[in-house]
DNA sequence: TTGAAAGCGATACCAC
DNA sequence: GTGGTATCGCTTTCAA
């Protein structure tokens, strides 16, 4: 058998007091003398007591202080700065963050909340606004504050901290149609099931038709949204013969790869081909251009979605929605209106 | 009160049995009629019951299915791919992690583990091999699995899966010096704390003065480890005033930012200045140059250390320290021995 | 200021 | 096949 640990009992009986006196002193409930508390705390000392929370939660019929936290993927930094975000606040706030990555996969979501809830977590914090129909039921019997974020919600299951990605997608479209683009392409990732990135290109594809321009084309790709998928999806499209005029890239880090592939062909940017991204991520900030793209505060939608969890755990009232909204950057990657 | 969650308790009196019945027809361990258990089960699904695992492990005096992971950031994109492949591993073998982040602050982890340790969990994998004293006696007493990633140690606590940073650094230094540099900068972040990166800059430093060269300047940066730090810290360097011949940096992403800065300022790399990075980060693919770095199996690292805490966990006998290895990466930014 | 007893939700163990 | 009872470590409640 394992290290049987320190119990409470046995800090108590090495003190010479009662299980329950021992208790408060570690409480810090007062009610106890202070020769008696010295007695308890030198035995904790000594014995190398740490409580088992597990009982103490059990007993008290509470919440542990675990928030599960679930995001797609830590490989997109956009999705780790918010995780970062989270933790932060939840820490500050004697909380610890359960991870779930989801792979953008709506059953490893539900299986995730299953498991999660079973441990009687505080809250949960969840990537996006669609869930299978028995996540959903789970969420709701559990009468846990939920916070779901990034894509924003009007109508949450209970709380929601996000931008409408429909809406930032519809703007770069109709920003590029202004610019006088008629042929527009896209490149981004292939998911499982409808999410944010999906809710922009519907945006995108959107102010196209609005603005009677065509898509020409669009490419799934099956990879992570990073650099490298950008360089290669670039590849393949100009490899595919169709003559876009600018291409939106699900993030800047793929946009940034597709420039580097435009470069590296002899194209010039925004002369031969325009490019866009999205997030304004960090490595737009080195660039000798500034890529056109979208600005979304991401670390505030962490944060925020901390800020609600923890105010509905410690039983405020609060608003329950937040868009946090997003800005278009101009930039030079794409061909001014003459 | 909260929503009364629905107990097995209820769920037997529902199907008209008692809770041990119950209990063995959930846990499918036998011994009931099929006619019990399709009873059992109908309630289940219309009570929507969820067990409550903590009640389950503190019956059977057993641990959670928690491990506890920490890393200093996720900012820093190679720890949120170790965390990624430390998760998917664990998942897979129905395990959770509990997040921490220490933000390279040795007292935030002791904070940390203390916590973690009171929710019985299954095991710790922590990054790095240096911890408080407190923290190593809690670990020690746990008597549970412990893997140390990142920075190898052919002496663990436990268990070890990394690699040597200072000889890292070391064969960097060398090989610099090797091909001809005399004078040499080190740009980098600053931490509360002796960590991996610090051993990397020793390692560099021994190499430099094994050869008889200068380490004629070394910054750290209060701010993390990305491209726009390694952009103005290369900025301040040349600035500085001192002729630094080549730059190492803490990383790849830093390299890159340091890279954009000297074409800038029309400085050719590796003519006017020399660059290095480490760890062979997504930024280097796609690149016009091959930046001269060290290649880290970062994924493999995460990996590893999932699978050594599982075998643990599973009572299997096993090796218990990995040297994962790094490469060195010539690359075209630093000029060649003549 | 202190302590004894009950009980949280599940399982182990032993009767039936 | 099934069910009663003790039990895990701690807190709540009530009494002293």
């Amino acid at each position: 058998m394992k290290n049987k640990q320190v119990s409470l009992a046995e800090v108590a009986r090495a003190a010479g007091v009662s299980k329950m006196t021992a208790s408060r002193v570690l409480r810090d409930e007062g009610g106890f003398s202070e020769k008696t508390r010295t007695k308890v705390m030198a035995e904790v000392d000594r014995l190398g007591y740490l409580p088992n929370r597990l009982a103490t939660v059990f007993a008290g019929d509470q919440k542990t202080t675990f928030v599960g936290v679930s995001i797609p993927e830590l490989g997109n930094e956009i999705f780790a700065q918010v995780l970062e975000g989270i933790d932060r606040k939840l820490v500050a706030f004697g909380h610890q963050s359960v991870l779930g990555l989801t792979e953008h996969a709506l059953e490893n979501e539900e299986k995730w909340i299953e498991t999660v809830l079973s441990w009687q977590p505080a809250g949960l914090i969840v990537t996006g606004r669609s869930h299978t129909p028995r996540a959903v039921q789970m969420l709701r019997n559990s009468g846990l504050p939920v916070v779901e974020l990034w894509d924003f919600n009007s109508a949450p299951l209970d709380m929601c901290v996000g931008l409408n990605h429909f809406d930032s997608g519809y703007s770069m479209g109709r920003y590029l149609a202004t610019n006088g683009y008629r042929k527009f392409a896209y490149i981004g990732t292939s998911h499982h099931s409808a999410n944010a990135a999906s809710s922009r290109l519907a945006g995108y594809t959107k102010a196209i038709e609005d603005a009677g321009g065509t898509l020409i084309k669009q490419l799934q790709l099956r990879d992570a949204p990073g650099f490298y998928p950008g360089y290669y999806g670039t590849e393949q499209l100009l490899a595919s013969g169709e003559e876009a005029e600018v291409i939106f890239y699900q993030n800047d880090n793929m946009a940034v790869g597709g420039y580097e592939y435009c470069k590296k062909k002899g194209l010039s940017v925004p002369d031969d081909i325009g490019i866009a991204g999205w997030g304004d991520l960090p490595i737009a900030s080195i660039q000798p251009y500034r890529l056109t793209s979208i600005s979304v505060p991401h670390l505030k939608i962490g944060q925020q979605a901390a800020e609600l969890m923890l105010s509905r755990i410690a039983g405020q009232p609060m608003v329950s929605t937040k868009d946090v909204g997003f800005r278009l950057i101009p930039g030079t990657t794409v061909q001014k209106a003459p």
